[in-house]
DNA sequence: AGCACGCCGACT
DNA sequence: GTCGGCGTGCTC
């Protein structure tokens, strides 16, 4: 920690020795800690002479509110010596720790990103700041010196960034520009019988780069089996003291430790999922995205910003270099790309996955045909096992995830609870994926049918047919139950479903993926962006030349694999959305409540914002919800963002106070005050709405 | 979330 | 005239 910020021996003295009415204060500006929209603003508190020390921005405190018992924590996010309220100003209560864990550049940031989203910036702000942990604390305090010496880039062969052409990457992220870049679609080894994506490579070259020039680089990946990679890259070129993981796996008292050694000032590598693009960094000098399309990187939790929208809003503030790296591209991308904000740099020299597709299956070849695999591709696994490991993606886990009827095809339900009836093996009991109750006499509710038939195979499933087709070859599943990160070399099938993929030694000796019609069918809007991205995941997997066999896709999006143009896909595909103004030509927001209050929302919105010609709004809806709700779709331009997300604020604060009402109950004669839930639910850019 | 304040109906 | 139930709104 470097000396103590916003303080002088001055504002100390008249603090102490001046009780007159105009004696000067000193005022803390706080930023509570509470999820109510109408508490998100800051509070102005005198700071008692006493703690005139502590009282700095980036503290915790305890403060008075309303009522002289009630205490709120919160951050102290700045300090004057003057306040713009004009009521009588409460003294802090408490300063918890003189650790000032909100820098001011992450409370910025906090802020803007909650502006964007519609959402309280103290929900923002529980993302970036973990939980308090006391020892952890006390000992980090124990250990820093006052002035802990910055100790610049270290001497030694300045490092590089391979695959992009001799100091292309290297001068972006010196300049702090934006850039996205195709990762290569292959494997590494980065130590001894230690293999990784070749992306894994690519991030922590640029890492070491970062590093090199004396700033810190936070790499932030979609979850922790990516993370394994990228540390298993980083530790083979980046002593181990300087990276620092944050992630969610980790212990709070772990995460903690962390995040407080962010807090230093030297130069660190900072990796993690989404929560580390808010870590704190003194000198951040890359802001470095994995896979920046995976749903993972968006945060469930209001208000739900991803990583790559705060990302960009965190470059813009600090100057970082923000790097963007994936196989495949998608449509925001895309979109960033064509307006210039984003720079795309290619690959040099050029490394091509060798992807094969093939017709539709329906061959001769028995034992193929019960596995699933046309004849062609058939020949091709036969052959790529002999000298090594093969993956067989598949859609779905399990060994049936979905039965139906025999006779009349009608899917099968649980005769308790609806749910979808599975088998977990070959000679299980349908049970219900919900309930989980077994139904061992189940009986067709429409034709009295009591066969099933399996609609769809999981990965068991699968692997048994491969068994039988592959006969004297072992067979490895890898799903969300049993999850591998990695298989050697020898020969083996690894049967998969989509991002369970382990990385093999030396690559897949091919890559066969086989529900694509199966992943196509489902109903949402970024389905084709969404297919390409997995399937793309996977070929990456492959051993250098090794051939990849797509079974059952055609057209556009096999063209696609094939030529590996990740671009032009995106750029048609993003046309589309235009003409559609389906996001993300456009931004869309959905606002759910009562339907009079979701009316006046939306009233006065179209009333508050200034349409013009190259700017519109429109709204989808309202339509009817779950409970009695509506909810409705606002699309707008990107130029109107500000706009719609400070009205849409606006009525969520207004809807969120009064509205209490006293029912008294006509049976019991008791009183219950009581908020109505549902009061006005918004969400930005959330595109599920299209399912 | 709590809690004070104020408005309106019933009361010594 | 004033007590108090109960909605309304504010919190530095």
């Amino acid at each position: 920690m470097t000396g103590v910020p916003g303080l002088t021996a001055a504002g100390v003295a008249s603090a102490t020795e001046n009780v007159d009415a105009d004696a000067a204060v000193t005022v803390a500006q706080v930023m509570l800690e509470s999820p109510l929209p109408q508490l998100d603003r800051l509070f102005d508190y005198r700071v008692p002479p006493s703690m005139l020390a502590e009282a700095v921005p980036g503290v915790r405190v305890k403060v008075p509110l309303r009522s002289a018992g009630r205490i709120a924590r919160g951050y102290i996010v700045s300090v004057s010596e003057n306040s713009s309220y004009s009521g009588n100003l409460s003294d802090i209560e408490e300063v918890i720790s003189r650790v000032p864990v909100l820098t001011p550049e992450v409370w910025a940031l906090a802020r803007r990103v909650a502006d964007r989203s519609g959402g309280g910036a103290s929900d923002v702000v529980r993302l970036a700041v973990p939980p308090r942990q006391v020892r952890i604390e006390r000992a980090w305090l124990a250990a820093t010196e006052p002035d802990a010496p910055v100790s610049e880039a270290a001497a030694g062969a300045s490092p590089a960034i391979s695959g992009y052409g001799t100091g292309v990457v290297e001068q972006a992220i010196a300049e702090g520009r934006r850039i996205a870049l195709p990762a290569i679609p292959t494997v590494a080894e980065v130590a001894p019988g230690v293999w990784v994506g070749r992306w894994a490579v690519t991030l922590a070259e640029a890492a070491a780069v970062t590093l090199a020039a004396g700033r810190t680089a936070i790499l932030a990946v979609p979850d922790y089996r990516d993370q394994e990679q990228l540390v298993a890259a980083l530790a083979a070129r980046i002593p181990a003291e300087k990276i620092t993981a944050l992630d969610a796996r980790q212990s709070n008292p772990d995460r903690y430790r962390n995040f407080l050694a962010c807090l230093h000032s030297e130069a660190r590598v900072i990796v993690g999922n989404r929560s580390a693009v808010y870590a704190p960094s003194a000198r951040l000098g890359l802001i470095a995205i994995w896979d920046d399309a995976d749903p993972l990187h968006i945060e469930p939790l209001t208000p739900g910003a991803s990583t790559r929208d705060v990302a960009l809003i965190r470059q813009e503030q600090s100057g970082a270099a923000l790097l963007l790296l994936s196989h495949s591209r998608d449509t925001w991308l895309q979109r960033l790309v064509e307006l210039g904000y984003i720079t795309e740099i290619r690959q040099s020299p050029t490394v091509l996955p060798h992807v094969v597709p093939t017709a539709q299956q329906g061959d001769q070849d028995a034992p193929a045909q019960s596995a699933r695999i046309p004849s062609s591709a058939f020949s091709i696994v036969r052959t790529a096992l002999e000298s090594g490991p093969v993956l067989v993606q598949v859609a779905r886990p399990g060994y049936a995830p979905v039965l139906a009827c025999a006779c009349c095809r009608a899917a099968a339900k649980c005769p308790a609870c609806e749910g979808p009836l599975k088998l977990a093996h070959a000679n299980a009991t349908p049970a219900c994926g919900w309930c989980g109750a077994i139904s061992a006499a189940w009986r067709c509710r429409s034709c009295e049918g009591q066969r099933l038939r399996l609609v769809s195979l999981g990965t068991g499933r699968t692997a048994e047919e491969l068994g039988r087709a592959f006969p004297g070859i072992r067979i490895i599943v890898s799903d969300g139950e049993r999850n591998l990160l990695t298989v050697s070399a020898a020969p083996a099938l690894i049967v998969s479903t989509r991002g369970a993929e382990p990385v093999a030694a030396g690559g897949y000796r091919a890559i066969l993926l086989l529900d694509g019609e199966r992943m196509l069918a489902r109903e949402s809007l970024t389905v084709a962006e969404d297919c390409l991205r997995w399937w793309s995941n996977a070929i990456a997997l492959a051993a250098p030349r090794a051939p990849a066999v797509i079974v059952g896709v055609g057209g556009v999006l096999a063209r696609t694999l094939v030529t590996w143009q990740h671009d032009l896909f995106a750029h048609e595909e993003l046309q589309g959305r235009r003409t559609l103004r389906f996001p993300p030509a456009v931004r869309v927001a959905s606002v759910k409540g009562r339907a009079d209050i979701v009316d006046a929302t939306l009233a006065a919105l179209l009333d508050s914002a200034t349409a013009g010609e190259s700017a519109t709004i429109d709204v989808l809806g309202p339509v009817e919800a779950e409970d009695g709700l509506v909810r409705a779709i606002v699309r707008f331009d990107y130029a109107l963002g500000n706009e719609v997300a400070r009205s849409l604020r606006s009525s969520v604060v207004k809807n969120a106070t009064g509205r209490t009402r006293t029912q008294t109950s006509s049976i019991t004669g008791t009183k219950t005050t009581y908020r109505p839930p549902p009061t006005l639910r918004v969400r930005f850019d959330d595109t599920e709405f299209l399912e």
